[in-house]
DNA sequence: TGACTTCATTTTGAATTCATAATTCAATTT
DNA sequence: AAATTGAATTATGAATTCAAAATGAAGTCA
């Protein structure tokens, strides 16, 4: 076992790796607004600690592209723009495709029962009208196929640009019509999986991801349009 | 102009992104050592800056999987590992194959013309056996059908994860049947992008950096197999 | 010899302090 | 009234300080 693994199994994170989780999350969920200017002394506040692990936890955040930073300035949450999205949805396209095709090697039965499980459920939401809990689901199975992939440096990646993308709330944007069709693509993906068929699921994927960016983009252009 | 362009265009960046590009030019150029243990003060003193800027820097490199941290235990640069590397290079086919697929559909007469002119120049250092001058200009190729991407996001994404894989010194495993190889493949992606053909493009890059992934991973295997 | 303790030293994590740049706002000028 | 200047305030960048954890060496005992 290296020294890495063993220590970050005993011991907890530092300081900084838990507010950038806990920031990440804030964003994400729109309690700290795109936009946004978040004073330093403001955050520190909130999260009990002092300037210096916050500090280290924008720059690690201003890495990933959630926050800005102008020197002297301080930092903002960035805003999402629809050129932002532009470059962001192919790239999870094209890491998306490679989830399923890299899933499709390694995954076992039981990996796909689960997922087939969690498809159910969804079906069962959609069906319903609940949205929240079909996005819920409808995110489990995507994160389900990254896990078979079982490339740890690809999950990182993904979850870095999902946090960027999530961050729009495009859901209510999201006609009967589209969701019906998410639902079939849905199903397509399920058989691809467990047909093994690797290039036609990413295929599947990418254009999934496609339909979606059209909601989003859609959601978007509205939204730039009332500011 | 937004607030971050006209900043960034008059004043100099902070002192934690310089350090930031200069780390991991040290270690991508093999200066810093991977495996090495990195402690703090030396840093500083070598850099003549204080451990908070310092600090800040080393989180983001470890964000971006070139320094990994272990909580009060310190710094180390990265191991290249060949399972690293099995992740990273599918990685890196994915947004290569993309990055040509946007270039493509966004690339000039002007740009082809350019990277045609490195091309031949890289002819002429295959020709010469000048293989740092070959790696130069061939890494300039990649680079110029990225920037026709006009991605900014792909585009540093494909670095990150480039700086992971560069650092490995296989260039001296290269046989000089794998050197005419790849000559070959560079015609070739020459072909399909004076065409335009995103797909065709797209799955030529691939391949050549599977190849490519052959070659590092017969360098990282010997390499392994010595310690 | 070799494993375990103990304690001084070193290193790191985080808070605080200090210097400097940006912002605010009242006073002044046009 | 609007624009401009400049002092006071505030926020940020970076260095320093302090506390806690890890390291390493010397000593102890089996």
């Amino acid at each position: 076992m290296n020294i890495e693994q063993s220590i970050s199994s005993i011991s907890r994170q530092s300081l900084h790796v838990e507010l950038v989780e806990r920031l990440r999350d804030l964003i994400v969920d729109g309690t700290l607004a795109a936009g946004e200017k978040i004073p330093e002394r403001e955050l520190c506040e909130r999260f009990g600690v002092s300037r210096t692990p916050m500090r280290e936890a924008l720059k690690v955040l201003a890495a990933d592209g959630l926050v800005s930073l102008a020197p002297n300035r301080g930092a903002w949450v960035s805003k999402i723009t629809v050129t932002e999205l532009e470059e962001v949805f192919p790239i999870m396209g094209a890491l998306e495709g490679l989830s399923g095709e890299m899933a499709c090697l390694h995954i076992s039965d039981q990996q796909i029962a689960d997922i087939r499980k969690i498809h159910h459920e969804m079906v069962a939401h959609f069906k319903a009208g609940e949205l929240n809990e079909y996005f819920s689901a409808n995110q489990a199975i995507h994160e389900a196929i990254l896990e078979a992939a079982n490339n740890p440096t690809l999950r990182t990646m993904y979850r870095t640009l999902a946090a960027r993308i999530r961050r729009a709330r495009y859901l209510a944007n999201m006609t009967d019509e589209r969701w019906a069709e998410a639902m079939d693509e849905h199903e397509q993906i399920l058989q691809a999986l467990e047909g093994r068929e690797g290039e036609k699921l990413a295929m599947i994927l990418r254009e999934h991801l496609k339909n979606k960016f059209d909601t989003v983009r859609q959601w978007l252009v509205d939204e730039e349009a009332e500011s």
